[in-house]
RNA sequence: GGGCCGGUAGCUCAGUUAGGGAGAGCGUCCGGCUUUUAACCGGACGGUCGGGGGUUCGAAUCCCUCCCGGCCCGCCA
């Protein structure tokens, strides 16, 4: 470990977006007087010192600064856990958003995502998800076979809903569905399969004949990494287990002999089964500290971003891998930050994880990529309690690409982000769409008959006059959404118009003056008349006109609050509420 | 203990590239919509930019230091 050599140096920080300088210098020639300022003018292409308003356009700069031929390799990673949650979106999505500018400057792209479905199972969740995203517990699932599986690999499990070949496609089709379902392009590589096919022949076998070289390596951030020390896992052929005790390495044969030994998982032990074999360089893995550097190259990888865990521990000795035993230059690397759900960090063991097509069924896709193509670097909290705060900032941000925010950083953002965010980049829109802002759609799901909500838009002013039948029914499908979100959260928009007659117990006083409503509704008045008659009804009949308001409020939502009445009312069918304010129906 | 990243209004966040006015939305309060009832409009309130020091004519921004939070520094990934 003599040499921590000088060719890195600082350079190596995986975080790109934090330091200063970083990018070619050089060329700040006319940087003296005045000038500056030019920030608009984004030069075309060329990387270098431009400002940029899109993070994604600044790791950009960094990919190209390297030179790479195309096809751009951008991957990510990922432990089949059991469930696909928003978390593993951070990775895709932040790749996705790179991979996408890069597409825009002209460069072929393929966006990889490593599955790494040949480590063993160490523990069983505590929760999975079945084909549909929906997050069940063990009880729904044979968690005994789960039991006896532990220690194989994932490749070699059993789908646990009996639907794919192995719990490991199971999960890698759960990605899969999700990234379909927010339209990124990724390809699922499973990493069982680089050793299977060959793939990882090349890096085996450099890795396992020149041990004396990754020895010193590895040495310099495992301990456990002495003379001994052999670094794969074969596949014990007798219980098919992962094992960890390799007793002989031949090269010239490529295989390797072992023995199948307990694996200690925390407190847990993992038996082996004390089987002595052979294995091939194929019937096994590499740990992951010399895997991950492995897959950068065999799959020629430019750019991973990669969580924050990482940027302390396994990145650094993975570019001194990369370089020192496989001679390769890692890829541009990226950390970014995790983000909290309503406040806690992620964690499925304790419930706290939330999945796309759950989060689809609350706001639109466009929105959920918007909350990735913020800065990676800030720690952000998704609240799903106030997810309109969310829906809000996207739509100002869509006002802003339109130039309909006085934001001048915003609007920058905005004008270069949101083609990339709305997912077309080659063919962004020219019209902003309507959008019905998301606590007033929320009132709208408060009642199903499409009419009404519709009707209530327009008298709102939601809905511009020469609107037409498509970009109405696209606004109005935020109803939906919003709808859904005040049922989930049971918030404050969470009231449903009662169709039939709510069991009602009223005074005389209020009962009459529910009635001389019903009259008045009923001789055709719109809802800013019936607003103000309610008051003044209240006071002809000496009652308080917030009880007068509970009273409206129980018949037409069994509740003692409501949305703004009188409007509400003169939007629904008179009839109806007719006979609701008689008790009639 | 060491390293890395973060800390801007009650909440969610811009602004730090390149030093010069502390901002937005939401919430709150007040007002408007002839009218106390969660949607719409206007206004106001609201911040020691985590604390302190330094550089500077000038610091949220640069430097030092301390505090707080997350991650890493065994194994695993």
């Amino acid at each position: 470990m003599t040499d921590r050599d000088a060719t890195g140096g600082p350079s190596d920080s995986p975080h790109i977006l934090s330091d200063r300088p970083a990018v070619g210098e050089g060329e700040e020639a006319d940087g003296d007087d005045g000038d500056a300022l030019a920030g608009g003018e984004t030069s075309d292409g060329t990387a270098g010192d431009d400002f940029h308003a899109f993070w994604a356009d600044v790791v950009a700069d960094e990919i190209e600064a390297r030179g790479v031929d195309d096809p751009v390799v951008i991957k990510g990673g990922v432990s089949p856990s059991g469930v696909a949650h928003l978390g593993n979106f951070n990775e895709i999505m932040r790749g996705y958003f790179v991979a996408e500018v890069l597409r825009d400057r002209g460069h072929e792209v393929r966006q990889v995502f490593t599955s790494d479905d040949k480590d063993p199972l160490r523990k069983i969740p505590r929760k999975l998800a079945n084909a549909d995203g929906e997050i069940v517990g063990l009880g729904e699932v044979d968690a005994g076979a789960l039991g006896r599986n532990l220690g194989r690999p994932y490749t070699a499990i059993p789908d646990p809903f009996g639907e794919r070949e192995s719990y490991a496609a199971h999960f890698a089709a759960l990605l899969e569905a999700d990234a379909d379902r927010l339209d990124v392009p990724v390809e699922m590589v499973s990493n069982t399969e680089l050793y299977a096919d060959g793939t990882f022949d090349s890096v085996t076998r450099t890795v396992l004949s020149d041990l004396d070289r990754v020895r010193e390596v590895l040495s310099a951030y495992q301990d456990k990494v002495d003379g001994e020390y052999v670094p794969f896992n074969p596949v014990c052929a007798e219980c098919g287990k992962i094992t960890e005790t390799v007793t002989g390495v031949d090269t010239e044969s490529e295989t390797v002999e072992y023995v199948c030994t307990d694996m200690a998982v925390g407190d847990e032990t993992i038996e082996g089964c004390g089987h002595e074999g052979t294995a091939t360089f194929r019937e096994g893995k590499l740990p992951w500290r010399l895997e991950w550097p492995g897959q950068w190259d065999v799959l020629d990888v430019d750019f991973e971003p990669f969580g924050k865990d990482h940027a302390e521990g396994s990145w650094p000795s993975g570019v001194d891998v990369a370089r020192n035993v496989l001679g390769i230059e890692p890829p541009v690397p990226m950390v970014y930050e995790w983000f909290t759900l309503n406040g806690e960090p992620l964690s499925s063991s304790a419930g706290n994880i939330v999945t796309v097509p759950e989060l689809l069924d609350l706001l639109e896709p466009e929105v959920l990529r918007y909350f990735f193509a913020l800065h990676p670097k800030k720690a952000r909290d998704l609240d799903v309690e106030r997810l309109d705060q969310l829906v809000d900032r996207f739509d100002r941000f869509e006002r802003a690409y339109f130039g309909e925010v006085d934001d001048e950083g915003l609007t920058a953002f905005a004008e270069r982000a949101y083609p990339f965010v709305v997912g077309r980049p080659e063919d962004p829109p020219t019209e902003k769409p309507i959008r019905l802002p998301y606590t007033f759609a929320a009132v709208l799901g408060m009642v199903d008959d499409p009419a009404f909500r519709e009707r209530l838009a327009r008298d709102e002013g939601h809905i511009p006059e020469d609107a037409s039948d498509e970009a109405i029914a696209a606004a109005l499908a935020r109803v939906e959404k919003a709808r859904n979100w005040a049922e989930r959260t049971e918030n404050e928009y969470d009231y449903r118009l009662q169709t039939a007659l709510p069991n009602v117990d009223f005074d005389d006083d209020v009962a009459a003056a529910l009635d001389d409503l019903a009259d008045f509704v009923a001789a055709g008045h719109d809802g800013e008349a019936i607003q103000s008659e309610m008051y003044e009804t209240a006071r002809d009949h000496g009652i308080e006109v917030s009880d007068f308001f509970s009273a409206g409020y129980r018949l037409f939502f069994d509740d003692t609050q409501g949305p703004r009445l009188g409007e509400f009312l003169g939007e629904l069918e008179r009839e109806y509420v007719v006979e609701r304010l008689r008790r009639e129906a």
